[in-house]
DNA sequence: GCCGTTTTCGGCCCGACTGTTTTCAGTCG
C-alpha cells in the first residue's frame, strides 16, 4: 500500500459521502486529506504506528489519523465498504461523466435505481430519463455524450500512470538476482497519450533460454496482479487490479536490441522497416535482423547496430509512426527534435497566492534547482474564485513581490535566474479578459486560458477565443483546446482557425506539459507547425515538485516532429520575451 | 472532519455558466 492509494481511498469515500449526500465540510476534509495524502513526503504506512506523525500532516486530524492507521491495517475503510455495498462499485464511474455530479447521481439512484453506466445508457435508450424533474432533451443528450466520450476511453491508461505502474513493477523485477534491466516498450515509449498496455522487456543471466523459470516465477508472484492472462518460458501476462494488462517478456541479452525495435512499434513502422529489410535480403523479427539466404545474424544486441544495419539512423521512438521517418533516417536526413535539456524557462505556474502550494521564492529556487534560466509566475485571475484568484489589486500587490524576488536571486545567484511577472486570465463570454487592461500592460507574461466547459457550437467556441486573443496584452493562448485527457473531449474548437489567427497576431500557443491536459494533441502541434505558430512549453506547476516535469510533454512534441527551434522557450530570457507578441 | 481558537464550538474558497426554470439548482474550475 503506497500513499496514493490511501489518497485514492479516501478521495473514493469522498466522493461516495457526496453522493449519499453527507455534511459538505466533512466531505472537504476527506478531500483535503486525500490530496494531504498524495502531496506529503511522509510514508503513511510507516508513519501509520504513530498517529501523532500523522497529525503533523496539515489536512489531517485526529479522525483520519485513524482512519489512515485503519487502511494501512485492514488495506480497505469501513464508510467506503459500507457505502460501495450500498450503490455498488459502479457509482463512482457515474462521476466520471461530464455533466454528472453527486446530485444527479443521487436523484437517479432515488428514482430509478441507476448505479453504473450501462444501467444510464440503458435507461436513456428507452426513455425512462424523459419527463423527469430537471431531465430536459439537451440534459439527456449531455449525459449520452458523456457516456460516449467515457467508454471511447475505456480501458486506456494516460501515459503517466501507465509509466509510474511500469516503473513499479520494474523495480520489482529488478530484485531478483540474474534480472538486471527492466525496459518499457511499446506506446509507452513511443510517448503517446494513453497506452493500452505495458510492454516490459527484461535481461539479465536469468532471461537466458534454459534458465527462466525463477524470472518467470517472480514475474507472477508480483503483488498488485489481479489475473495472470498467460504464462509461457519467454513471457507472462497479467492483469493488474485497475485494470491495466502488462506483458513481461523475459529476453536474451543477444537479442535485446531487436526485441526492443520489435516492441517498441509502431506496427505500422514494423511493418514498413521489415519491407526495407526483405529488399535488402534480410528478414526482421524480435530475435535479430538475419541474412535471408543462410539465416546467419546480422544484428540484434542494439537498436542503432539494427538500424544500421538497414543503412538507416538510428531514431527516438517518439518518429516511430510510418510517417516518412523511415525515408528520411535511410537518406540521414532525420531532423533533429526538441529534447528535454533543451526547455530554458517555464511560463505557467501557480503560487499560494491563488492555488499552488510554493512561494514565489521557492518556485524560483526550484526552478534553478531544474536548471532553468527564467520563469514566469501566473497565478489564476480573480474570476477562478475558487482557487483564490487575484483581483488587480493584488496583481500589483505580486508584481513588486514578484521583482523583488527578481532582483535578490539576481544578486545572490549572479544571474542565474529571471523571475517575469504573469498572470493566467480567465476567458469569460464573448472572449472578454476578467482584469483590466490596465493592470495587464504591467505584466511581462499574460496567459488567456479557457476554463468553464460551455455546450456551444464550434463556431461560437471558436468566435470566443479568437475575440480573446485579439486583446493586445494576451501573450501565450493557455488551455487551447481544454481538454482533460480520457475524462472529457476537446472543446469544439476551430483549431485551424485559432491557430491560423494566433500566428497573425503573435500570440504564442501553450502545450501544456501537465499530463492530465497535454493540450496540443499530435495533429495540433503539427499544425501549429505549418500555420507558423509560436509554441510554449510550460508545466503549469501547482507545486514546486513539479516544475521540471516536462518529460511527457517533450515526448509529445517530439512526436509532432518540432525542433528546438519551434519552441519559444528553448530561446534564453531575452530571446523568448522577443519572441513574444510585443506589447503595446 | 479539521482547525483555531474569543479553548469547546463555529466557521469552513466562490463566481460563471447551463438548463430548466419564471427565480434557481447543479456542475465546473
Amino acid at each position: 500500500m503506497d500513499n496514493k492509494t490511501m489518497a485514492r481511498l479516501l478521495a473514493e469515500t469522498a466522493d461516495l459521502l457526496e453522493i449519499d449526500g453527507a455534511d459538505s465540510f466533512r466531505i472537504r476534509s476527506y478531500r483535503r486529506a486525500a490530496d494531504a495524502a498524495e502531496q506529503t513526503t511522509v510514508d503513511l504506512v510507516e508513519a501509520a504506528s504513530d498517529a501523532a506523525r500523522l497529525m503533523e500532516i496539515d489536512g489531517i486530524g485526529k479522525g483520519m489519523a485513524a482512519k489512515l492507521q485503519t487502511i494501512a491495517q485492514t488495506g480497505s475503510l469501513e464508510q467506503r465498504d459500507q457505502l460501495l455495498a450500498k450503490y455498488g462499485a459502479g457509482i463512482l464511474d457515474l462521476l466520471k461523466l461530464s455533466g454528472m455530479g453527486p446530485k444527479t447521481i443521487a436523484f437517479l439512484w432515488d428514482v430509478a435505481k441507476i448505479a453504473n453506466i450501462d444501467q444510464l445508457a440503458e435507461a436513456i435508450a428507452a426513455g425512462r430519463l424523459n419527463g423527469l424533474p430537471r431531465m430536459g432533451a439537451k440534459q439527456i443528450e449531455k449525459l449520452r455524450r458523456g457516456i460516449d466520450d467515457f467508454r471511447r476511453s475505456a480501458g486506456r491508461f494516460r501515459i503517466d500512470v501507465a509509466a509510474e505502474e511500469a516503473a513499479r513493477i520494474a523495480a520489482y523485477l529488478l530484485r531478483l538476482e540474474g534480472i538486471d534491466k527492466v525496459t518499457p516498450a511499446g506506446s509507452l515509449r513511443r510517448g503517446r497519450e494513453t497506452v493500452g498496455d505495458l510492454d516490459l522487456l527484461a535481461t539479465g543471466p536469468a532471461c537466458e533460454p534454459g534458465h527462466t523459470a525463477a524470472a518467470v516465477e517472480h514475474v507472477v508472484a508480483y503483488p498488485g496482479i489481479h489475473d495472470i492472462i498467460a504464462k509461457g518460458e519467454n513471457k507472462v501476462s497479467f492483469n493488474l487490479e485497475q485494470g491495466l494488462q502488462v506483458d513481461v517478456r523475459i529476453l536474451p541479452a543477444a537479442s535485446c536490441g531487436a526485441a526492443l525495435q520489435y516492441f517498441t512499434g509502431s506496427k505500422a513502422h514494423n511493418v514498413a522497416l521489415r519491407q526495407r529489410a526483405l529488399k535488402l535480403g534480410y528478414t526482421l523479427n524480435e530475435w535479430a535482423l538475419a541474412r535471408l539466404d543462410d539465416g546467419s545474424t546480422v544484428a540484434a544486441a542494439t537498436e542503432e547496430e539494427i538500424y544500421a544495419a538497414l543503412g538507416m539512423d538510428w531514431m527516438p521512438p517518439e518518429m516511430r509512426e510510418n510517417l516518412g521517418e523511415i525515408d528520411l533516417a535511410a537518406g540521414h536526413k532525420l531532423p533533429r527534435v526538441v529534447a528535454l535539456g533543451d526547455i530554458r524557462g517555464d511560463l505557467h505556474m501557480h503560487t499560494t497566492a491563488s492555488d499552488g502550494r510554493n512561494s514565489i521564492r521557492e518556485m524560483a529556487e526550484a526552478a534553478i534547482a531544474c536548471g532553468y534560466r527564467y520563469i514566469a509566475i501566473t497565478d489564476h485571475s480573480k474570476n477562478l474564485a475558487m482557487t483564490g484568484g487575484l483581483d488587480e489589486k493584488r496583481v500589483l500587490e505580486q508584481i513588486g513581490q514578484v521583482r523583488a524576488v527578481d532582483r535578490a536571486l539576481h544578486e545572490s545567484t549572479g544571474g542565474r535566474i529571471r523571475v517575469f511577472t504573469g498572470i493566467e486570465v480567465d476567458i469569460l463570454a464573448g472572449g472578454a479578459i476578467d482584469l483590466d487592461d490596465e493592470v495587464l500592460a504591467q505584466l511581462d507574461v499574460v496567459i488567456a486560458s479557457v476554463h468553464t466547459r460551455f455546450e456551444q457550437s464550434r463556431e461560437e467556441m471558436t468566435e470566443r477565443v479568437l475575440r480573446a486573443i485579439e486583446n493586445p496584452y494576451v501573450r501565450i493562448l493557455g488551455h487551447p483546446t481544454g481538454r482533460l485527457l480520457l475524462h472529457r473531449e476537446p472543446f469544439a474548437l476551430d483549431m485551424a482557425a485559432v491557430l491560423k489567427r494566433a500566428a497573425e497576431l503573435d500570440v504564442a500557443m501553450e502545450h501544456n506539459a501537465a499530463p492530465e491536459r497535454l493540450d496540443l494533441n499530435d495533429h495540433d502541434l503539427r499544425l501549429a507547425k505549418e500555420m507558423g505558430c509560436r509554441i510554449v512549453m510550460s508545466s503549469d506547476s501547482h507545486d514546486a515538485r513539479n516544475l521540471g516535469k516536462m518529460n511527457y510533454g517533450v515526448m509529445q512534441l517530439r512526436r509532432a516532429w518540432l525542433a528546438p527551434e519551434d519552441i519559444l522557450n528553448t530561446r534564453d530570457a531575452e530571446g523568448f520575451l522577443a519572441g513574444l507578441r510585443a506589447r503595446p
